[in-house]
DNA sequence: TCTCTAACGCAACCCGGGTCGCGTTAGAGT
DNA sequence: ACTCTAACGCGACCCGGGTTGCGTTAGAGA
């Protein structure tokens, strides 16, 4: 549902489509990479990838478009989900690493349009939206593996932690526009963390 | 800096000139909240206003102007920053207000229409910046109260237990697009108390 | 190799947000 | 009361993103 006519899935999915396709996949990420959110517009993806615009039109149907699919391909990316041996410092890595992504020059602005494409387009939010639940299931094995540890107690929900986690980053970010250094991602983990051992995610039975 | 010219400061702050930037803000919320940001143009504003358009250019500029505007007037409202007692409630009250504040279908669309403004317009972001540094210096009382009564330690950073109570929820409306109850905000008013309480948000003196 | 059609290229066109120049009005100062 | 000018009203205009209709191409199937 989220960037339709662009998986597979299409009637003539070989060569020149396929060829098209990758070619103005890779001119949105460079143009969101260059220009951001705000500089991205069709035309100028059309003309980078060489496609007419008329053909991004009809397959895209506007940037929201063109951003959505980027999302999905991003979204099929492996993630490298720490494993330090410790839930603490599992979660502030993870936190490390949301930090990096925004912050990182190359991967900073298109994750960050991203993130505003979702804010006021409903295909882009869903793209963003299962991108990021994919995120959740891949991050819960950290809470997992901490429960057979003994270090959280059984019960946790992962999804909760994980949330914790990260949210104090977006927030940051898009929010109250606060600066994000790596004490700041290290003081979110060590909360979600502290929380998480509180006891505050464990799931109640009788509810 | 957030809306020049639309502060008393001016040269003819009387009669018209007043009338006119009050209409001006009464329209602006009233579309916004019956479209969203989505649909909030000059055009609508100033015909709802009965404003001439060119003189809503002339002084907000763009869209994201009248929403700085609108949010400068919200920042000066006071805020009820709750005090039941307990720090651990004050911050779960806290984060209902935010949940309120966001799904109320009055006051919901508008407030996220300042986000969305924000996220794509250095204005409106700074305008919201502003706001949130005002929001959070209220409720810093809360940590304040807290420490006084040794429900938290002492040299708790007051800011940083309020981003965490409420983060979350910005997290799920504007980020991973997850549903918001009461539920959610009271494990995230927990979760900020318990981590805390452990110590997580102390101010080392060594750094 | 041949056919058929989905997908693409192309240029003209439309449309609405935003701008410009000028005349008018109202309120601040005296 | 009178003046002076900041602020506003007004309509014409510009411009670029987005659309439309049609001709062309390439690749899937036989």
């Amino acid at each position: 549902m989220s960037a339709e006519a662009s998986e597979p899935g299409t009637v003539r999915p070989g060569g020149r489509t396929a060829r098209t396709r990758a070619a103005v996949r890779e001119a949105t990420l460079a143009e969101l990479a260059r220009h951001g959110y705000q500089g991205l517009t069709v035309e100028n993806v059309a003309a980078r990838s060489g496609v007419h615009k008329t053909t991004v039109y009809r397959r895209w149907g506007n940037a929201e478009g063109l951003i959505a699919d980027a999302l999905d391909l991003a979204a099929e990316e492996p993630w490298p989900v720490p494993d330090t041996g410790s839930a603490e410092s599992d979660l502030r890595e993870l936190a490390r690493l949301v930090h990096g992504g925004f912050t990182d020059p190359e991967l900073g602005p298109a994750s960050s349009a991203f993130v505003a494409a979702a804010v006021h387009d409903r295909a882009a939010a869903a793209a963003l939206h299962a991108f990021f639940a994919r995120r959740q299931r891949d991050a819960a094995v950290i809470v997992t593996r901490a429960v057979e540890r003994g270090e959280l107690p059984s019960g946790t929900d992962a999804a909760e932690v994980v949330r914790t986690a990260v949210a104090p980053l977006y927030y940051r970010l898009f929010i109250s526009g606060e600066p994000v250094d790596r004490d700041v991602a290290d003081r979110a983990g060590s909360a979600a963390f502290a929380a998480a051992r509180a006891g505050v995610f464990s799931r109640r039975d009788d509810a």
